[in-house]
RNA sequence: UGGGCCGUCGACUAAUGGUAGGUCAAGUGCCUUUGGAGCACUUUGUCUAGGUUCGAAUCCUAGCGGCCCAGCCA
């Protein structure tokens, strides 16, 4: 940065390389390969959905990843659906994992699918026929799995498997011209059956399947399994780097076998650890699971982890970036805290989210000394973290809701909100003086009885010298706008919600309590023409986001996250609580 | 009990044979017209046992623990 000007001190610390974020084992690897000129210098990365289910935050760490690291060395990324299995897939899903890479902020260079290389990888099948490295079996699903023997036993070579040259290739050949049944014969690789990998005994290479497929409709009846079309393709494309997760770390020998038979680009695989977040569950089956099932309303359902459900929540692909870069990458099996995450979103939203005053759950208070028909226009600062966002108007008058959770009667220890006799500031407002309560048959509070000291308008100080030791918001009654918010918590009790009692599943762990419908709360008039999809902090309680359903006059809100709350911390601890 | 991978604060992650550091969480204080934000400070860690070395989280050996693999899913 300044080299003319050498640090004086510190000199322990090479301080010429200004902080920089920690690495990672992958980005060593493509410094390593660049270092020693492996790819010509080029890095090529892909991400690879499977175009079968909703893309989620875990997907997310695989993109930026994908994404990141290729834009951190000039290099480029496709986006390629891997799309080799036709009855599992369709072109809804194509179009929203599209949306969502965009919204998260990238933009792919090469655009393709599995099924543009079904021509190619059916002629490199024949190759591999012809070179005795490929054979037809007639074995069934259930012959085979026998075959294949068990973790600790080798497996036994199918009856099939010296078929000739000639033969497989009529066989195949009329596999694809569709002579035979779904499940009556596959084409496999001939490599070991007694391999101690499992993925390296004889692996299944097609499969038939008589379905029409999103793309290329009813071309095919055969069609590639995932290992034989994945590391082709990649090849096909020149990625340097194929990251993948963990689970794949045992592919990665089928991986290099088929490409060093056909002696093409040698695409490199490295797994890295599949995200894991604490309360959530991550796997598209049993989001879709959720979804069917009815336990949430879709999958853009604010509380699930899809990137369409988050979004609708509230959260920023800003915020989403920041975290994954935080929680870094390795091959470590882990689960990340949620308090993390939610960490970057209020991070985020803190900086950019215009403040405002609304009450979720309203107590009525008047103000017994100010005057009947009076309203006053006070100024409010839209935004104390960004100077350039301004003021605006709050109108104040006679009677106010505050917060229910604001008036205590009998207040307990540490609380320094509203009860009798207490003084607090109405924020931008004034001072007042809680002065008597009116109750229901049932004894319960539902009015507040003030009085206001006028010379602490716009909630300043007065000139006695005076101290309040709490400031609460408020709405004007008369100008209050109605809504409806929606709290949500955790979908799930359990930091694992895999973790079920006996023959339980993980719809067991669902919180009943992960939505909460608040139908009452009442809005300053500023959100009057509040934008579908923005986001505002709502003084002292949270994050929230206008939510699609909003209805002109009647605005819908979803509670992205809550803001830090001392208070509940405090009464938690306290055993007694009131 | 075959093969593969992995063990560093409560969580995540750095340190690439040479000061165990950062973020989140938790706690304490300061500040505050948000009990917000911010600032300062604090607690807690190298799975175990041996070995190599002047020096080991890092290298070696042996244990222990966790995850993944027996789809014609990806």
């Amino acid at each position: 940065m300044n080299p003319s000007n050498p640090p004086t001190e510190a000199a322990t610390k090479p301080t010429s390389v200004p902080a920089a974020a920690p690495s990672n084992f992958i980005r060593d690897i493509i410094l390593e390969d660049l270092k020693t000129n492996k790819y010509n210098g080029l890095v090529q990365t892909r991400f690879p959905p499977e175009p079968n289910g909703y893309l989620h935050i875990g997907h997310a760490k695989a993109i930026c990843l994908d994404f990141g690291l290729a834009d951190e060395f000039g290099g480029k990324t496709n986006l390629r659906f891997d799309d080799t299995n036709p009855s599992k897939e369709e072109t809804e899903y194509v179009d929203s994992i599209m949306a969502d890479v965009r919204w998260l902020g990238f933009e792919w260079d090469g655009l393709f699918y599995a099924s543009d290389y079904f021509d190619q990888l059916y002629k490199w099948a024949v190759q591999l026929i012809k070179a005795g490295k490929a054979y037809v079996d007639d074995l069934s699903a259930d012959e085979i799995r026998q075959y294949r023997g068990t973790l600790t036993e080798p497996g036994k070579n199918s009856p099939y498997r010296d078929r000739t040259v000639e033969e497989n290739l009529e066989l195949f050949e009329r596999m694809r011209a569709g002579d035979f049944p779904d499940g009556s014969r596959v084409l496999r690789a001939k490599i070991d059956m007694a391999s101690p990998n499992l993925n390296m005994r004889d692996p299944v290479m097609y499969r038939i399947l008589h379905a029409e497929h999103h793309r290329t409709g009813n071309k095919w009846c055969i069609y590639p399994m995932y290992d034989y079309a994945h590391g082709q393709s990649d090849s096909l494309e020149h990625v340097t780097h194929s990251m993948c997760t963990l689970e794949f770390e045992d592919h990665r020998p089928l991986y290099n076998w088929f490409i060093q038979q056909l002696g093409i680009f040698p695409s490199q695989q490295i797994e890295f650890d599949r995200l894991n977040l604490t309360y959530t569950l991550l796997s598209k089956r049993k989001l879709l699971q959720l979804v069917e099932e009815r336990h949430v309303s879709g999958w853009d359902d604010p509380r699930m982890p899809t990137l369409v459900g988050i979004r609708r929540r509230g959260y920023t692909p800003e915020a989403i970036r920041n975290f994954v870069g935080a929680i870094g990458v390795s091959k470590t099996n882990g689960s990340i805290e949620l308090a993390m995450l939610e960490h970057f979103v209020r991070e985020d939203l803190n900086k950019r989210a215009p403040r405002v005053m609304a009450v979720l759950r309203p107590l009525k208070v008047v103000i017994d000394n100010y005057p009947e028909n009076q309203v006053e226009e006070m100024d409010a600062v839209n935004n104390p973290e960004d100077p350039n966002a301004g003021t605006r108007k709050v109108p104040f008058s006679r009677v106010l809701y505050i917060e229910q959770d604001d008036f205590r009667e009998v207040p307990p220890k540490q609380y320094f909100r509203l009860s009798p006799g207490r003084e607090v500031r109405l924020r931008y407002g004034y001072f007042v003086t809680c002065t008597s309560v009116v109750k229901n048959d049932k004894g319960e509070v539902i009015e507040v009885h003030c009085t206001y000291d006028p010379a602490t308008r716009g909630g300043n100080n007065p000139p006695d010298g005076r101290k309040v030791k709490s400031t609460i918001h408020w709405v004007s009654a008369a100008h209050a706008i109605d809504a409806e918010v929606r709290i949500y918590e955790n979908l799930f009790t359990k930091e694992d919600p895999n973790q079920t009692e006996e023959g339980q599943d993980f719809t067991s762990n669902l919180n009943p309590n992960s939505l909460e419908v608040l139908t009452n709360a009442k809005l300053e008039p500023s959100l009057a023409d509040a934008a579908i999809e923005s986001r505002y902090q709502f003084e002292r309680l949270g994050y929230f986001c206008v939510d699609p359903d909003s209805k002109t006059g009647r605005p819908v809100f979803n509670r992205t996250v809550a803001l830090k709350d001392t208070w509940a911390k405090i009464e938690k601890r306290q055993p007694g609580k009131a």
